[in-house]
DNA sequence: ACTCTGTATCAAGACGGT
DNA sequence: CTAATTGATACAGAGT
DNA sequence: ACCGTCC
C-alpha cells in the first residue's frame, strides 16, 4: 500500500512541492517508470464483462496480453513525445514484506470466490469487479512484457529488490530525470522527483520535488522515514492511534520513533495509573528499525553502473513476436510504429540526435557476468530555470 | 463541534471508426 | 515451493 | 465526443 495516506498529508503540510507540467514539458527527458505497477493497471483494464463470462485479452495459448497491449501503446506514447522511458520491474521482495504480501494474497483469494460466486447468479457486473481483483502477474507475463519492451527498443532494469528504491538510485545518479509511478514510497527512498499522472490523458501531471517537500515539512531525511513508517508502511504494522497528523506533530517534538516510543509508555502508564485505556497501542512486534534499514539503504544496484541505451525498434522480431505469439493485428503495430518515425522529422530532432544508441546491450542485475565498466557521463536536459506553473 | 484513525469500497487505458 | 500493484474516498467510531 | 474493441 505504500506509504499510507501520504500524497493527502503532503497536500495539506507541505502543499509548495507541487508542479503541474504538461507532457512537452519532458520531451528529451529520461524517465523512470514503475512497470509492474502499469501492468496491473493494463491487465484490470483491459477486462470486460461478457453474457456469460468474463473476458479478457489472452493469445491463442490462453496467456494473457492485456499488460503488452498497454505497455505497447504507452511506450510509444512516450517516444512520440519523444520522452525516454526506462521499464524498471520488481525483484524479490524484502522479507519483511511477507507479511503484507500474504495479508494480499488472501484477499485475492476471496475475491476469486466472489467472482465465481457472481457468475453462478449473473450478476456480471459485480463478478467483473471481484474478478478485477484477483488480477496477478505471473512470470510468464512479466517475461513477455520485458521481451517487447526490449524488441521496441527501451532500456530494461530489473531491479535486485523494489523498483522504487532503483528508480530513486537511478534519478540520483542523474541516470533518469524522475521516477514515474503512483507509489508514494518512492519519495520514502529519497528520488529527488517523482511524477504522478501518467495514467490518464487529460490531466497534467504533478510533479513532486524532495527538496522542496524536505523543506517545507521542516525535517531531515531520517526524520521523514520515521514519519513515513508511522504513517503505515508495507514493512511493519504501525502505532494504533497514531496517523499522518500526530506522527507530525510528534516527530517534530520528539525527533525519532525512539523518542516517541519513549513519550507514548510514558503517556499510557499515566492513563493506566487513572484506570483508563491506553491511548495507544504499539504492535508487539514493531519493526521500525529494519524498516528504516530499508527504505535508506535498500539493496539496489548502483547508478554508475547502469548505462542506458535506447535502440530503433526490432521490428522483424517485433512483429513475430507480437502477431504470430500474441495475436497482435499487424495494421495496430504498423501504426504505432508509424507514430514515432513522423516524430524524426519534426522539431524535437536536435535534442533527439543522441536518442537511438548503437549498440543493442542491454544491463540488469541478471548479467552480473558481462559486467560493463561503469563508464561516461550521462546526458541530461540543463534544468530549464524558469518553467513554473500554478 | 471538532479532529483523527481505521475500515471498507472503488477505480485504475488506448485505439480507431463513426 | 508459491505468490508478491496502488491511491482516493466515504463513513463510522473513538477521543479531545 | 462517443463507444465497441484491442488479444
Amino acid at each position: 500500500m505504500g506509504i499510507h495516506q501520504l500524497m493527502q498529508f503532503l497536500k495539506e503540510k507541505a502543499p509548495n512541492c507541487f508542479r503541474t507540467l504538461m507532457l512537452d514539458y519532458f520531451a528529451g527527458r529520461t524517465i523512470g517508470c514503475d512497470a509492474s505497477m502499469a501492468m496491473y493497471q493494463f491487465l484490470i483494464q483491459t477486462q470486460s464483462a461478457g453474457q456469460t463470462q468474463i473476458i479478457e485479452l489472452t493469445d491463442k495459448d490462453g496467456n494473457r496480453t492485456g499488460h503488452l497491449v498497454g505497455l505497447f501503446n504507452r511506450t510509444l506514447q512516450f517516444l512520440e513525445n519523444g520522452i525516454k522511458p526506462v521499464w524498471v520491474f520488481d525483484g524479490k521482495p524484502p522479507q519483511l514484506k511477507s507479511g503484507e504480501l500474504a495479508r494480499r494474497k488472501k484477499l485475492k483469494e476471496e475475491a476469486q470466490v466472489k467472482t465465481e460466486l457472481a457468475l453462478e447468479k449473473g450478476d456480471m457486473q459485480q463478478a467483473l469487479l471481484q474478478n478485477q481483483r484477483t488480477t496477478t502477474i505471473t512470470s510468464i507475463m512479466k517475461d513477455d512484457a520485458i521481451k517487447m519492451l526490449k524488441l521496441l527498443g527501451c532500456p530494461i532494469i530489473i531491479a535486485p529488490c523494489e523498483a522504487e528504491a532503483q528508480c530513486a538510485e537511478l534519478c540520483r545518479a542523474g541516470k533518469i530525470y524522475a521516477t514515474a509511478t503512483e507509489d508514494m514510497d518512492a519519495l520514502t527512498f529519497r528520488t529527488p522527483i517523482l511524477l504522478r499522472g501518467f495514467n490518464t490523458k487529460k490531466e497534467p501531471i504533478y510533479e513532486i520535488i524532495y527538496d522542496d517537500m524536505i523543506k517545507e515539512l521542516e525535517l531531515t531525511y531520517e526524520q521523514f522515514v520515521d514519519l513515513c513508517i508511522l504513517c503505515g508502511c508495507d514493512y511493519t504494522e504501525k502505532i494504533e492511534g497514531i496517523g499522518p497528523g500526530t506522527a507530525y506533530k510528534l516527530i517534530k517534538e520528539f525527533k525519532n520513533i525512539e523518542g516517541i516510543l519513549e513519550h507514548v509508555q510514558k503517556v499510557n502508564a499515566e492513563r493506566v495509573k487513572n484506570n483508563q485505556n491506553p491511548k495507544y497501542t504499539v504492535p508487539s512486534k514493531f519493526l521500525y528499525e529494519d524498516s528504516r534499514e530499508l527504505f535508506i539503504t535498500p539493496q539496489v544496484q548502483k547508478g554508475e553502473e547502469i548505462q542506458l541505451i535506447w535502440n530503433k525498434p526490432d521490428v522483424d522480431n517485433l512483429k513475430k513476436f507480437l502477431i504470430e505469439e500474441k495475436g497482435f493485428a499487424e495494421s495496430r503495430i504498423d501504426n504505432g510504429l508509424k507514430r514515432i518515425a513522423k516524430k524524426d522529422h519534426t522539431g524535437f530532432q536536435s535534442r533527439l540526435e543522441n536518442f537511438f544508441g548503437k549498440t543493442t546491450k542491454i544491463i540488469h542485475p541478471n548479467n552480473s557476468k558481462a559486467k560493463g565498466k561503469s563508464n561516461k557521463k550521462n546526458e541530461q536536459p540543463q534544468k530549464s530555470g524558469g518553467k513554473k506553473k500554478l
